[in-house]
DNA sequence: GCTAACATCCAAAACGTTTCGGGAGCCATG
DNA sequence: CATGGCTCCCGAAACGTTTTGGATGTTAGC
């Protein structure tokens, strides 16, 4: 039968297809795979020993194991990822998925976070895509049509919400999936977090002690669990000392450096007594603040007093401020390991307790904060 | 049979395998697949014809393709890669390896790229990976560690220097591959190009064409192809001027700010005749060069003419430098598509021809370029 | 009416792995 | 001696696709 090319072009894969090359087995480190069948004609065993000793199964001698593993490191055995994955019915792939391109800023650590589930994941033989959804595209159909024939057998989520559909989706179809964050009640699920409540609560409280009573806060987006986490923190330290939540005084936006340019002129620009103390959400907002508060004309921290949380990104460094920045820290960085290591556990079936883990927060005192001032009123 | 987690923890698929649902097939959008045995129940046609059909093989009846296309929409078929894999020996998975992390420069256009390979790799149905190496790893290594198994089946190869071993390693493998760039010699695979011997000429005609005669180059590093075509072109350029090329004048390194920072100060203070005008690599080199220069107090163009090219990065803008600078350009980010479309034409098998393409470079004049200065001997 | 060419179809094999259901052989218990 | 429970093993089925090697019927040429 003559084709002409045209008709083939689409699907061809005989092509590529390696040529038969009889029985090999023998050819070593020439890239040449050996198969199970292989190796029990080699070791004189049946196909299922071979499999269920190279697994670990129970139902194998142990001295027989040694035999296959050894024999298999010297055929230089790898196992077809296709053939498992057709009789098991899983992927091997595991995604993120990012809506819309990141920012800038975010761009370097998300490539970080790219390089290291990479890595990490192919440490365990399966493979990382990051996926990037139209903004405009509705999550759960994006989550949906990669799921679709089991394309992709887990995901880690980020950036989780009240109620998050994503998490409600991946638990309906009961897809592996690990979080970062938790859910607002308490979670069935694989997650790795910070402690955002002690966060809210430490910076508060450090403030607090040094007598100041108008706190304010610009805190991240109102949907965001660590962001309602934090503000727990915050209003459990005010209520400790006695101090009402002012509406006024804590604010929610994106966290960015011109978010804490503008609301801190605004915080001063309100009807009521100014804040003498400020927190920041993150290093970037601190940023904006210390910009706003020289521009204002007040000093760091004579006039007012400025905390943060610290997620360590390289982009800005705390420490290098004038004055250097009071903050709990935190590495989101350290963050894709476990994150990483939980989401291969829940594909394995690891029992739920192992898979679960609430990061410490450090907290680091420096320069930016001093006793309330006294008296003169700063109204200006 | 009891088994306690441990043993079984490492490997036990069976945990998610989907349970066994009977004969599917009738339930549709529920994201349950639909197998060809199920169309080929449907149809009253063999599964043979029916995967022939789906695949516009040459031996099935225009009118029965037509049938089985709509059934298998209808019936929300979507092909088992898995099992699809298994046959034909590919894996579906394409990759791209960096020889350790990108620098922070460059994280962004990564970030990119990444983004926009993931998706249009998607829309065919593969999938794309990222592996970021350790540098201190042999690069070969990594390729057959990768290809070992047939795990991936086809690589995007950046920055080829002359005789590149990854080329012709994965050419002795016949791994399907293009290249961002061109070999030295003409090349019988799939690459994507830009006329980086324009880009030199262009450059220094330019400038020879305002009476420069002494026209230092600030180029790359001289393994990279792209640079030994520059310097081609920068020489083809000289040559039709009657101008000799002068050592001193030509230099490579890694086009950073601070690379063009420092050549600059060397190019003034070397013996001989001080250049009239300066060749930038990238959009950075100029960076370092306009600093230099302010810094010599010298000024563009009046006393130093400066060119450049320009990749069309986001994070130096040569059209925002005070004056902006002349350059020839071609944005590297729309190399990505090319290079994506080219790789899977290459695994199925397309014809060459159709998988090479040198991108034509623009030319932007701006203020950058001045006559070549009278008299005056600038031996500082 | 015989042969060749063609168009269209099909049963079965193959890919390499995991898992199901059972089957020896051995020992302890009754 | 029968029974049951271990421990270790094996043949065969199954996963869903592509490909091989025909088979069948129709048409055209002689």
């Amino acid at each position: 039968i003559r084709r002409r090319a045209s008709e083939t072009f689409r699907f061809l894969p005989s092509l590529l297809k390696p040529l038969p090359l009889g029985k090999v087995g023998s050819i070593k480190g020439g890239g040449v795979l050996a198969t199970l069948k292989d190796l029990s004609r080699h070791l004189g065993l049946s196909v299922t020993q071979v499999s269920r000793a190279l697994n670990d199964h129970v139902d194998v001698a142990e001295s027989t194991k040694e035999r296959v593993k050894t024999a298999a490191k010297e055929l230089n055995y790898q196992p077809n990822i296709a053939a498992r994955r057709l009789v098991t019915g899983r992927s091997g792939i595991v995604g993120l998925v990012l809506s819309g391109a990141p920012r800038r800023m975010e761009s370097e650590y998300m490539m970080q976070v790219v390089a290291g589930m990479s890595a990490h994941f192919a440490q365990h033989g399966l493979h990382f895509v990051l996926h990037i959804a139209d903004e405009a595209e509705d999550q759960i159909d994006v989550y949906k049509r990669l799921t679709a024939s089991g394309a992709l057998d887990g995901f880690i989520v980020l950036e989780p919400v009240r109620q998050d559909p994503r998490t409600a989706f991946l638990r309906r179809r009961k897809i592996p999936f690990v979080l970062h964050g938790r859910g607002t009640r308490t979670s069935d699920f694989p997650y790795y977090d910070i402690d955002n409540f002690y966060v809210g609560r430490q910076l508060t409280k450090h403030l607090t002690n040094q007598g100041h009573r108008q706190i304010a806060f610009l805190n991240g987006l109102a949907s965001r669990t660590y962001v309602i986490a934090r503000t727990e923190g915050y209003r459990a330290a005010l209520a400790e000392s006695g101090i009402d939540f002012t509406a006024g005084l804590h604010r929610n936006g994106p966290m960015t450096e011109g978010y804490g340019l503008a609301e801190t002129i605004r915080l001063f620009d309100r009807r009521g007594a100014a804040p003498t103390a400020i927190i920041a959400g993150n290093a970037r907002v601190a940023k904006g603040i210390y910009a706003s508060l020289k521009a204002l004309g007040l000093r760091v921290p004579q006039d007012v007093s400025v905390v943060a949380h610290d997620d360590m990104l390289p982009d800005v460094r705390l420490e290098g401020f004038d004055p250097p920045v009071t903050a709990t820290q935190a590495p989101l960085a350290h963050s894709w390991k476990p994150l990483a290591e939980f989401l291969v556990g829940a594909i394995n079936g690891a029992p739920l307790p192992n898979l679960q883990q609430i990061e410490a927060v450090a907290f680091v005192p420096r320069e930016s904060v001093a006793p309330v001032p006294t008296t003169p009123d700063q109204t200006s």
